[in-house]
DNA sequence: TAGATTGTTAATCGATTAACAATC
DNA sequence: TAGATTGTTAATCGATTAACAATC
C-alpha cells in the first residue's frame, strides 16, 4: 500500500513541477488525495530524510528520490505476449513509455501476427518463446492472452529470465517466490461494484 | 477486502460445483488461497449462518448465497464508453457476459464508428451519451477513453443515472458521493513490479 | 526569535489470527 | 457419544493517526 501512494505521490508531483510549483508540505500533498499528512510524512520518511522542516518538500528534489525509489530513473525491457485486442491496447498505452517501461518485443499465438512487427517492435511466435526471450535482457512480462494458456506463458517467461510479471489472465498462477506477481482482475473490480449496487437496492 | 475476498470464494465454489465437490471446509477454501481459516468463517458469517458445523459449507448453496450477496444473480446493464483498442478488448471479454454483466450500449467519440454495432450493441455517438443513454436503465458505466475526455464522461454518465463507474482512464475523477467509483490503474501496477525490481537489483 | 513543518514516538484504530464453546 | 467444524470472543498484529520535540 505504501508503495502504491509512492506511486501516486510521484505523479502529483510530476503535475506540480510542471505548474512551476517549487515546494509542497505533507498537509498539501495529504488534502489532494484525502490522506492523512502524517502518513504522507511516515511513507517518505522511510526511505530516507526527503523534507525541511518550515519549509516542506522541494517538488522536483522528492520527484526525483521517488522515481529512483520506484524505479523510474532507467529504462524497463517488457516483453508482452498476446497481441489480441487488450494486448494492443497495452502496448499502444502511452503512459507506460513515458516511465520507461520499454515493450521491446511482442508474442502471439496467431501465425498470421508473428513475423509482422509494429512501431518497429518485432511480433514472435509464442512457441519460441524461450529461445526468442534469451538475449534480451527482458525484466518485465506482461500476460494478456486467454486463460488457458497464462500458465505456460508464465513458465517460460520465467524460463527466459523475467524477475516480475503482471498478469491479466483470469488465471491463479504459480510461480517461483523469486519471481514478483501482479495480477489485474476485471472481474472483481466488477463484482465489487455490483455489490454496491446490490446492497443500494435492498 | 472483504467483499474481494468474496469474489474469489465464488470463482473458487464454481469450480469446486463443476468438479462435483459437495461440501468444503474453511480450513480447505483457506489453504488455496493461501488464507486464515478463522478469516474465511468470519468473512462468511459477517453476511449470514451458511456453515454446518462438523462439516462445513454445502458447495452449491454458498455459492448461490455469495451470488446474490453479490449482486451476481441479477443482469447489470452497462454502458460501454470509449471503443478503441482497450473497449473493445473488454466488450469481448467472456468474463463479463458469464457474471451478468451486460453491455447494452456503446459509446464513441470517432464518427467512423458511431452508427455501427457490434453483436448487435449499438455504437452511439459520444456527443449524444446524455440522451440516448437515459431511458436505458445503465446501472454501470465503464470509462475506456483518454484521460483527457474522462471527466466529462463521468459526469455525462451520471446524468444518465448511472450509480457505478469503472474508470480505466488515468485521472482523478470527481463524482457524486453516491456514486461508486473503481479505478484500474496499469501504472501504477507496473511501477509496484518496477519498484520490486528496483529493490532487487540494489 | 517566531512561525512553520518535518521526522518520529506514542496512541488509536481496524483487520487478522488464535482459541474455544456451541453444535452438527 | 466422539469427531469435526462452525460462529464468535479475545488476543495479536499492523497500519493509520495524533501529538510533539527537533529544527529549518
Amino acid at each position: 500500500m505504501t508503495i502504491r501512494r509512492l506511486s501516486v505521490y510521484t505523479r502529483c508531483l510530476l503535475q506540480l513541477e510542471e505548474d512551476g510549483v517549487k515546494t509542497i508540505s505533507s498537509e498539501e500533498l495529504a488534502e489532494r488525495f484525502n490522506l492523512n499528512s502524517a502518513q504522507v510524512r511516515k511513507d517518505l520518511a522511510y526511505f530516507g530524510e526527503f523534507g525541511v522542516r518550515g519549509t516542506g518538500y522541494y517538488v522536483s528534489g522528492l520527484k526525483a528520490e521517488l522515481q529512483k525509489i520506484l524505479g523510474l530513473d532507467r529504462e524497463w525491457q517488457v516483453a508482452l505476449v498476446g497481441y489480441g485486442n487488450l494486448g494492443s491496447a497495452l502496448f499502444h498505452y502511452k503512459g507506460f513509455t513515458r516511465q520507461g517501461f520499454r515493450i521491446t518485443v511482442i508474442f502471439d499465438a496467431d501465425p498470421q501476427k508473428a513475423g509482422r512487427s509494429v512501431e518497429g517492435v518485432p511480433i514472435l511466435s509464442l512457441r519460441e518463446l524461450s529461445q526468442e526471450a534469451k538475449g534480451r535482457n527482458l525484466q518485465i512480462g506482461i500476460i494478456a492472452v486467454p486463460a488457458e494458456s497464462a500458465q505456460a506463458v508464465a513458465e517460460r517467461l520465467v524460463a527466459a529470465g523475467v524477475k516480475a510479471i503482471l498478469n491479466f489472465a483470469p488465471a491463479r498462477l504459480k510461480i517461483p517466490k523469486d519471481v514478483r506477481l501482479q495480477n489485474v482482475d476485471l472481474s472483481i473490480e466488477l463484482e465489487t461494484l455490483s455489490f454496491y449496487l446490490a446492497q443500494a437496492t435492498r
